[in-house]
DNA sequence: ATACAAGTTCAAGTCGACTTGAAGTCAAGC
DNA sequence: GCTTGACTTCAAGTCGACTTGAACTTGTAT
């Protein structure tokens, strides 16, 4: 596959199918001269790392999952992840049901509704500042 | 209320509570001569702009939340948002299931262990290019 | 042979959400 | 009366994830 099939496939610009290359997340070998050429797994590493992107991964952190560094390492990642996600799913759910009841709510501003503040409170453990934000500080090199 | 009290009892550096004041996110009067003062709702309404920041709202969306634009368009906005907010819970839960998983599993690479694979299809609707973003382009006047 | 489309590199620009820096104001303490 | 320290404004910088632009090479069509 050219990178114009991968673009029109996947849905990506050609210039992000280059900047992930560049990044290390995915790969080509170049058939003739300079052209790149994908290989047929291209399109669900590609999904994937939409995917993760979209679970609110960094680049960078997608590419540490893929190459696997240290057998211990990405364990213990991919679980503090998963312990993330679940808490940002808590914090999600929470304030879904915090807005279909204000959705409803007679209160002249949502965000005043005494129920609403209460819904909220729930995912409001990590007040302000969010201690965790899924993507953290990393310092490459 | 002064700026320092604020910043300290939110975590957050006075640069953002101006920042956010400039956006129209919050309220001071001055009180001396510059300086600004806060009511005490302010550590509240701190976190609620907070909260929606973690469930993915951008700024200027949180504004519009707050000021009652339109009784109706809000509404409506409102019960948007919570619908995006269902499908990203759906997606971020079979991420984390996925990662779950992962974790435990010997395949040598994670991403393509085919149960892993398959947890995350589940989540895979809306592959590549996520089109509803959780804050969409908004092109301010 | 030449034009053209589609690819390439590399540098610079963009966007949101802040942060940082320079330069100035002001009340309080010495 | 002058320093100090906490505030102020305004401009510019930063960071991640791309996008855009300029300049260049290549394979195919005319």
């Amino acid at each position: 596959m050219d990178i114009a099939e991968v673009a029109k496939a996947s849905g990506l610009p050609s210039s992000t199918l280059r900047f992930y290359e560049e990044k290390g997340l995915i790969q080509s070998n170049r058939s003739s001269a300079l052209r790149r050429q994908y290989g047929g797994n291209i399109l669900e590493r590609l999904a994937l790392i939409s995917l993760g992107r979209n679970a609110g991964f960094s680049l960078d952190e997608i590419v540490e999952m893929f190459t696997p560094a240290g057998p211990e390492i990405n364990r213990v990642l991919l679980s503090a992840k998963a312990d993330e996600l679940d808490s940002k799913i808590k914090e999600l759910t929470a304030m879904r049901d915090g807005l279909r009841h204000a959705a409803e709510c007679k209160a002249p501003s949502h965000f005043e509704c005494p129920k609403f503040l209460r819904l909220l409170n729930i995912a409001g453990k990590n007040r302000f500042r969010q201690p965790s934000k899924l993507q953290e500080k990393k310092g490459k090199n």
